[in-house]
DNA sequence: TTTTCATATGTATATTCTTTCATATAAAGT
DNA sequence: ACTTTATATGAAAGAATATACATATGAAAA
C-alpha cells in the first residue's frame, strides 16, 4: 500500500458508501441482472439504478454485456466477495450492536 | 451476508471514504500515534483529526488508549488491513489507471 | 420508418459531509 | 486553585451527494 491511497482511492470506498449501490451488489453477487430487473427487485426507479450503476462499472465493481434490448450487470465476485467478507467478519468480532453500526434499529 | 446489508451497514464504507481517514488509518496501521502527532504528520489541524477520529473509533476501526493528557490511537489491523489488501488487489487486476480509479492523476 | 421497450443522461433540489474557527473538557504539573 | 498541554465538541459555511422527474438515446420489432 503506497502513501498515495489516501488521497488517490477514497472513491473506491465512497463508491461503496450508498445503500442503493450496496443493494444493487447485493443483489448481484446472487446472480446478473438487467437494469429493469434490478428496479423492480429493489423497488426503486429504472433511472436511479442507471444512475448508481455507472459509478459502479466505472472502478469494475460490475461489469455489463447487452443482450438484446437489454443489459446484464453481474458483479466483480473478487473485489465485491472480499469486501462483504471483511464486513461480515468486521461486524461479528467488531461490532457491539452486532453488525449494525450504531446506526438505529429498524 | 444478511439481506439487510446494504441498509444498515453502508456507513461502514462512508467512514471510509474519506481521504483524511484514511490517511489516519494509513499512519496507525504503522504505528500508533496520538491526536497531534497525527496532525503533524498529516498536517492537518488538531481538532479536523478529532473529528475524523471519532466516527472511526465508534466502528472500531481505531482503538484509543489514555497515556497520561494523551490519547493514543492504533488501528484495527484485522478489519483495515483486510480492506486495504481488497483495495490493493482490485487496483491490481482491475483498475485501468493503475490503482487511480479515474481520477485525474496529480 | 414508426413504434415500443430498455437504458442512459440532464438538471434541480434537498440532504448530508467536510472543514474551519471558537470554545469546552480533562489531565498533570506548579 | 491556577496554568499549561492535549483532546474533544459545537456551530456555521461551503462543498459534495442522492434522488426524482423529465428527456434522450438506442436497439429491435412491426
Amino acid at each position: 500500500m503506497k502513501k498515495g491511497l489516501s488521497e488517490i482511492c477514497y472513491k473506491f470506498f465512497l463508491n461503496l458508501s450508498n445503500p442503493t449501490r450496496l443493494a444493487v451488489l447485493e443483489q448481484l453477487m446472487n446472480q446478473p441482472l438487467s437494469v429493469n430487473e434490478l428496479a423492480d427487485t429493489l423497488g426503486q426507479e429504472q433511472s436511479m439504478i442507471s444512475h448508481n450503476l455507472k459509478p459502479l462499472l466505472e472502478c469494475n465493481f460490475v461489469y455489463t454485456e447487452k443482450q438484446g434490448k437489454q443489459r446484464i450487470y453481474s458483479a466483480n465476485k473478487e473485489t465485491i466477495g472480499a469486501l462483504f467478507k471483511a464486513v461480515e467478519n468486521h461486524a461479528e468480532k467488531f461490532c457491539p450492536t452486532g453488525g449494525k453500526c450504531h446506526l438505529k434499529d429498524d
